[in-house]
DNA sequence: CAAGAATAGTAAAAGATTCAACTATTAATC
DNA sequence: GATTAATAGTTGAATCTTTTACTATTCTTG
């Protein structure tokens, strides 16, 4: 039974998961820019940390430091952003925005900020940090056992 | 306030799903067979449901339907599933394990119980049910918020 | 100080996802 | 019944993710 449950809750997490991204992806068409779901993931934390090296970065988004050096591959191409050498570590790059990626904030956040608000008067605010505590909980048993298997390995 | 904790929500809702998918995946390595998580996801609706048509399928596991399709192929390439055309309706197809798909249950179902089983360990039943009710709720509004915003465009 | 270990980022290859367009089939409409 | 619309699945192209291996750099150890 209580593994049914941590089924169904996983299911769940999949399921919300692959919704949000749609309900953003789907409504970035109507800003007239060429960026994806991925790439406004990387640009909404830079837009609120600038500067911030590779590997913190691929930290703070969860994303795997290949996957990160690809997206910002693309974001460079679009002359979004701009990888610096870090001047007390060769061996990290900080990643600055251009202008053109500073301008594209006033373009995407209204916009991000809406779907957030929208979801706000769906949900009580206390059941909002209810499933943040829980999920919270669940995020952190995954840590815990992933750690515990691999030292098992 | 409110937005900042819903920002936060959906970040915890992308790590936590992150962190669940390496969990699985850095552990299927010690089961000696070429699967992903990806094919692992599908076959284990497949070995509770074989024969389900392709489109329902994708709908039960939340993929788009040609990302399934390309998951599908793989499946095949190593003979584990076959599609077979439905004879009531020849735009479907339904997918059948084969004898080698049905095999690798024995395999991967004590392993996905066994970590299943290890974070009940970790969450309190009750944390779960609550949990899984309150992922819902934010499932549930995310889809409402992608309809009526496909209504307005 | 030198050697070995660890780290950050890149690249290649394969897997996976998305979007748009397509074909074959079925359903709906007149 | 004929035509139009909708549906299931495939395909191509681009994007994204993962794993592995690598290089350059920094850290640690003896």
């Amino acid at each position: 039974m209580d593994r049914e449950r941590m089924r169904i809750l996983i299911q769940l997490l999949i399921k919300a998961n692959t919704s949000f991204r749609f309900l953003i992806q789907q409504n970035m068409g109507a800003i007239d820019e060429d960026i994806t779901f991925e790439m406004l993931h990387v640009l909404m934390f830079l837009w609120r940390e600038d500067g911030i090296n590779q590997q913190e970065l691929a930290n703070r988004i969860f994303k795997d430091k290949s996957s990160l050096s690809y997206l910002l591959t693309n974001l460079e191409k679009r002359d979004l952003v701009k990888r610096v050498a870090d001047p007390n570590d060769r061996r990290n790059k900080q990643i600055r925005l251009t202008s053109k990626g500073l301008d594209l904030k006033d373009k995407y956040i209204p916009f991000v900020d809406g779907v957030l608000d929208d979801l706000t008067t769906k949900i009580q605010p206390e059941e909002v940090k209810k499933c943040i505590e829980y999920l919270h909980t669940l995020e952190t048993a995954i840590l815990e056992i992933s750690k515990e298997r691999l030292i098992i390995k």
